[in-house]
DNA sequence: TGATTCAGACAGGACGCCCTGTCAATATGG
DNA sequence: CCATATTGACAGGGCGTCCTGTCTGAATCA
């Protein structure tokens, strides 16, 4: 017999399965995240990888599987730099609240296609509503942690607060996406800027 | 010969057409506006309304003609009742913005089909994307009115004043949603009255 | 009654996506 | 060199939607 688990062009079987998966992933984002173009579709997004429907279904049971896997990595990330964000500041509390809002914008500015992915595109499949539903209450939760320290920790804790904290990260989700549309001409820091004035005047009361 | 532009079991050929128009809609309504259910389609919509995909395209070019035509209804409805509350009222303009925004949720949260086409699966899909957008600018310009009357005309009228006019509006949507989606447990008046005073915290600067 | 118009049912082709299967070319280790 | 493994290409069936065309039966008016 020949090989089995073994190399093959000098990297491991885990490890082309681990690229072909990587690969995927990235063509999605990119046919995913662009905007008005045609619907992702596992054969878009295959073509889009250079790879075949077979190995799609090797990487993941389904189309929103793999969609499910764009948005959990961009959770992810968002998720790091925000939480390094907050803890790299030493200044004021509105100087972190900054920060960690800076983090989670500048992710979705950056690249745009992750924060139309993200923010716009996640809201169109019922799969995916609650997955952005909690990448976005993520958000808000490091955000209210800094409420606490603003504030006491009565905000954003009763049901009042709740709705409060709905509002703040539906504004935010909204001019990020304004952003993303160009209908605002703002740059990504007076985004940043706007959207901490706003938390501190809302988390306020 | 026979009829022509006669009438048929007693109505008009015109309002014939009418009312298979207007069942057409209702049935998009009613297809569209379900939680989780199967995509909107001409076939389903058609066999809700028990009518023939003929019938379909002597109202509409496409299925996005009549999603268009179901949003613009809505939007209708809410300039029309939103404007009424706000003529209606004589206390003091944050009154005034109270009905304002009360008519506003209540549309959506007394008939929740509606509530969520308006909101959450216009969003879905590219070409009514910017119909959406339009819908909630006409009930942030409305609200814009009484933020000139209340604070001033430079509210809202600068960059940053489009920047907050989006957050509340993305805001009011985002909470809205979860009034729908049964994430929040409030009453659709605790949704105004936050509403409300979220309207008053952040068009104050 | 008879000619005409309407409503609704139905078939079927075109298209795209999903998913599986097969096949040839290539690379690898023995 | 040979057997095996991997890859990529491709075909094709199943399915649902879109869209058009045809057909039957019923209702209408002269």
């Amino acid at each position: 017999m020949a090989v089995k688990e073994g190399s093959y062009r000098g990297v491991s079987a885990d490890d082309r399965r681990a690229d072909r998966r990587a690969r995927l992933l990235d063509a999605a984002l990119e046919v995913w995240g662009h905007d008005g173009g045609p619907p992702v579709t596992m054969t878009r997004i295959c073509a889009k990888a250079g790879l075949t429907e077979r190995y799609f279904y090797q990487s993941f049971d389904s189309l929103e599987a793999a969609l499910i896997a764009v948005l959990d990595g961009i959770a992810e990330e968002i998720a790091e730099r925000t939480v390094d964000a907050l803890g790299s500041v030493d200044g004021s509390p509105t100087d972190r609240v900054r920060a960690g809002i800076g983090a989670f914008v500048r992710i979705l500015t950056d690249d745009p296609r992750k924060g139309r992915v993200a923010i716009i595109e996640s809201a169109s499949l019922d799969a995916l509503r609650p997955r952005r539903a909690e990448l976005l209450r993520q958000f808000a939760e490091l955000s209210a942690r800094e409420a606490h320290e603003l504030y006491g920790p009565q905000a954003w804790s009763d049901v009042e607060g709740q709705m409060a904290a709905m509002m703040f990260i539906g504004g935010v989700a909204e001019l990020v996406t304004a952003w993303i549309d160009g209908t605002v001409a703002a740059t990504p820091e007076d985004v940043v800027e706007a959207a901490t004035h706003h938390f501190t005047m809302t988390a306020h009361r």
